[in-house]
DNA sequence: CATAATGTTCGAAAGTATTCGAACAATAGA
DNA sequence: TCTATTGTTCGAATACTTTCGAACATTATG
């Protein structure tokens, strides 16, 4: 029989769960998941690149006009792609900071595992 | 770079996040996921017992009183209760049936795999 | 069969999410 | 410095969730 392995309080499970139960932030987390993850176990900052409507991972960075560029791509206007980026921070799953224009994202890849844990 | 694989249709992650993404939901499955499982591997179905207010897994028990007692642990009403039961078996997670008063349930195992993937 | 118990369905109330556009603040470049 | 662009915040509209109690259907048992 299988258990469960729960070791983060639970509401903070639900908020993981919560900040995915919508395609269009579910669509958002992917793009950054896929596009802009650091190399496995580096644990450092990884960059969020979009350019041309095309995305570049890696090498140092970062996006301009992320929002703006995600907007063309899902028909949402700026400001609620503000807001489902606020969701996914605030859940823990992706930690964002700004450098003047520069959008730079990470995704928690240590809450990440925790989840996996989750499902055992 | 980690990729996410995705091999359901997108709207179906989000089925999944998103009845994981209420407290008490997460609950009730997390009674049936860590209670309630077949030994790994065996691809049967599982059983889901309470007695008495303890829960018995295996054996080809089912439960009688499922809802009355989860009612007592959580203080829902038994409608509420049907109602994330619902949710949970529409996302796909569990799957049950009664047989007379005797409530079935078995986790999806299939489904469980495939969220795990998707954290890759 | 009558009764008690279990789970389901319905309608309503209250709360939460999603989305927008407008007004705003910060920055890069002409 | 002025302008265009970017992301943020606000308030509002609409839609969806959560929860309840009441009425109902089914089943087990006296």
């Amino acid at each position: 029989m299988w258990y469960s392995s729960i070791v983060m309080e639970l509401s903070n499970y639900v908020k993981v769960f919560k900040a995915l139960s919508n395609e269009q932030r579910l669509n958002i987390f992917l793009i950054i998941y896929n596009q802009c993850c650091t190399p496995e176990g580096s644990g450092g900052t990884s960059e969020f690149k979009i350019k041309d409507g095309s995305y570049y991972p890696g090498e140092g960075g970062g996006v301009q006009g992320a929002f703006t560029k995600i907007c063309g791509c899902m028909n949402l206007s700026r400001s609620t792609i503000s807001h489902h980026f606020k969701e996914l921070q605030n859940s823990g799953l992706i930690v964002c900071e700004r450098e003047g224009q520069t959008y730079r994202c990470r995704v928690n890849e240590k809450l990440i595992n925790t989840i996996k844990e989750f499902f055992k």
